[in-house]
DNA sequence: ATGTCTGCAAAGGCTTTGCATCCGT
DNA sequence: ACGGATGCAAAGCCTTTGCAGACAT
């Protein structure tokens, strides 16, 4: 098997604010089940501004994932900034300060940080994953050319609705990728 | 190299309808750089309803993509009504009719349809692109346990706003996927 | 001392490519 | 005859897995 079978753990609380990054001033519009709205996302339980290893240290261990050398240096790289990395850019990171972390530790670990919501993976490429630092809810835009990926800002762009589920389900996450390319190729 | 660098040839006119299926309603927030209201949102140039071979050399035709016993059967498969396929679903739905179409054959095809825009591709999930035959503007919903996709109808929700795009770049398409999950699991 | 994490290499799945062959025009 | 499409198999890429050894508590 490639990967494990297409299922990841449930988000759990949370999940509604990502309905409406940013909703506070939208009107009313004509559709009935409109999304409440929210102030302060409910980000992940940890993140971003981990530049010492205190830091990571500090984060692995509130998120409940046991804190081992490669993992600090793994968050390092993820938390120091909100970044877009994919998981061999994340390995090369990781390498450059610590070349004894190996790329099968890099690829489990990003696979653990995520179940662990630390991160937040973005299916932008059908053939490799980009890991985005940032938990809380936003959307992306996605240049085609470049492999770059931004996040969007809250007013940038909106959801409006609530779309019917399928019986017996329920929601995971929304997704909202604005692709772009460069003028004039 | 396992796939074409990542780009695709730009969607031309069509774009913009992306951005607000099903907008007609809605009322202008605050948001200044509202959307324009589509009425009939510019589906590809043809598709659907091809359930003679007749219908799909037409179809391939008026694509301009040359017409081959192959690329009929799998324009029968794709288009006798709106379906989310992978590549190997597509595959062996052919290979029900026609034993003699290989898996390069329909790989191949695929792209080719994707570029002219016959199908739609997407990244549901990272390990496998999804075919939509369905090529006007909306939006999807995905059930990560069972693979399953469905297409969101135009009033369960929609998007507001334009997002700024980095200077040199076109918009090319807007990507929402809502994804669910089964209960209790 | 025990359980877990790491590293390495090999497997695995999906997709693409190369090349000879076959087909339509 | 010629250009292009197909088939087959092999290559390729990203990701996962298995297992022995190392580590933390």
């Amino acid at each position: 098997m490639r990967r494990r079978p297409v299922a990841r753990p449930a988000a759990g609380a949370g999940m509604e604010e990502l309905l409406t990054p940013g909703l506070d001033r939208v009107q009313h519009s004509d559709m009935d089940q409109m999304n409440p709205t929210f102030d302060a996302p409910a980000a992940a339980p940890t993140a971003m501004k981990a530049y010492s290893s205190a830091d990571a240290i500090a984060c692995l261990r509130s998120a409940g994932v046991p804190v081992t050398h490669q993992r600090i240096e793994i968050a390092r790289v993820l938390f120091s900034a909100p970044v877009h990395l994919s998981a061999d850019q994340i390995w090369a990171s990781v390498r450059e300060h610590s070349p004894d972390v190996s790329r099968a530790t890099v690829y489990n670990t990003l696979r653990l940080f995520s179940e662990k919501h630390l991160v937040r993976e973005l299916f932008v490429d059908p053939q490799r994953i980009v890991y985005d630092s940032t938990t809380s809810p936003h959307f992306h835009l996605y240049n085609m050319d470049t492999g770059e990926v931004r996040d969007l800002a809250d007013d940038e762009l909106r959801i409006l609705g609530t779309p019917r589920l399928p019986e017996g389900t329920v929601l995971q996450e929304i997704d909202v990728i604005v692709r772009v390319r460069n003028r004039h190729d």
